[in-house]
DNA sequence: TCAATAGTGTCTTTTAGACATTATATG
DNA sequence: CATATAATGTCTAAAAGACACTATTGA
């Protein structure tokens, strides 16, 4: 969220702010994290808050999603999963302003080439919700917590996880996915049992992995099988 | 969606208008219907469009939504279970004016107290969304379609189906909620079993239906049980 | 009695979970 | 060889689907 000019309270007419303001999530070091940056609007020049955009006269919502992505952190369009979210139109939601904002769902990889500027970082999604977390601006608070559970119960019936991983990947680190995502830990075999049995999950493609320096069975490798809703489902535990 | 005033095509620094549009669902005669009432903006007065409201300086955008059942079709806030369901902003969705539209999903049960002004009506959503079905103004037909597959969606895993049957029902009755939500006929028996197994989904009441005039076993009543996720499922056959 | 609707029981198939076993790499 | 990781197999329990059977009403 981006207010760059000071408004009146009331707008002329019932006409709003709009703004997009993108929850993304990534799996790093094993764990769910979400991208945040500081703030440019006062009172929350201190807080984190998520990358957010004012949507364009003649820009569709879609479009400022991927606008507010690419102009914080070079995530270009098609490297990330984009889905709306929910629209938050609480009239006191901004201090200020009434804004409404169209929040999105973001996914991407753990990619070492994503370089942030210096005002951005990656913030576990269990540290931001628990009470002791750090503030968030706004209630950008609540929109990784809903954010947090789409990608949750999106994991369950759909083949979303594929968003977190590159391809080719192993199951192993879909499996990783998973855990992290759900804050569980997953039977090896089960697991695999159900990636494969459920039709256009993944397909498998050529060639193994590199084992680690401390040896193990090379791992087939999997790229996504064009499927997008899982039958049957992979249930949360 | 009623822009009750011409404005530009662009706004001012870059605020909208926005509206809110309410797809009303409920199971008339067997078959899911949607409310729908000819439009009152040019060039959309002759064709079925969503009650829609703008909203107001100071209003939620659930108080919009219920605000725009109410003063169409008395339809009470409590009455309607009521979520939002997809924000609509393409720049040109209007060909008028550029309108951000947030769509709220609405359930009623079938209610022959609820009277309709003479241009509303509900119409079943298979002719709605049919190709040779009538057209909708705006992008009315596709809020339809997201509508009708979000309910779909939500009876699997959710405890909605109640919201469209009155208090107290029976499990016949939800059935056919199934029935004509799905389009689909269940199995009596394995529906009742995998209803009263699900832990929260229905409670017992005292009392039995009468049976109509050719007769059949009186049949038990049954409210909701509280739970708002079913574990396990009912999936879609 | 029969027709109609409500409710129970049983069998088979599918899927999930626990966990033992085998396979292939490194050191 | 031991250790680590990947992949397979087996057993049991839970749930789904098909469908026969029983129960209670009105005419």
């Amino acid at each position: 969220m981006a207010a760059d000019t000071a408004y009146a309270n009331l707008w002329p007419d019932g006409l709003c702010a709009v703004a997009v303001d993108v929850a993304l999530l990534t799996v790093r070091e094993g764990r769910l994290q979400v991208l945040v940056a500081k703030g440019d609007t006062p009172p929350f020049t201190s807080l984190w808050s998520l990358p957010g955009r004012r949507v364009g006269a003649d820009e569709s919502l879609d479009a400022t999603a991927h606008r507010a992505l690419a102009e914080l952190a070079k995530v270009s369009a098609p490297d990330a999963h984009m889905e709306q979210l929910y629209t938050y139109g609480d009239p006191h939601r901004d201090p200020h302003d009434r804004i409404v904002s169209v929040a999105y769902l973001a996914l991407t990889p753990v990619t070492d080439t994503l370089h942030l500027p210096a005002h951005a970082t990656f913030l576990p999604v269990d540290t931001v919700l628990s009470d002791a977390g750090p503030a968030l601006a706004y209630d950008h608070r609540q929109i990784v917590a809903d954010a947090v559970e789409r990608a949750r119960a999106k994991l369950e019936y759909s083949s979303l996880a594929t968003a977190f991983v590159t391809e080719p990947f192993t199951l192993a680190e879909l499996r990783r996915v998973y855990e992290a995502v759900w804050g569980v830990s997953l039977d090896e075999a089960n697991f695999r049992r159900k990636v494969v049995h459920t039709p256009g999950f993944v397909v498998e493609v050529s060639g193994v992995t590199r084992p680690g320096p401390e040896g193990g069975r090379p791992a087939r490798r999997y790229k996504p099988g064009g499927a997008s809703l899982l039958h049957p489902a992979m249930l949360r535990p």
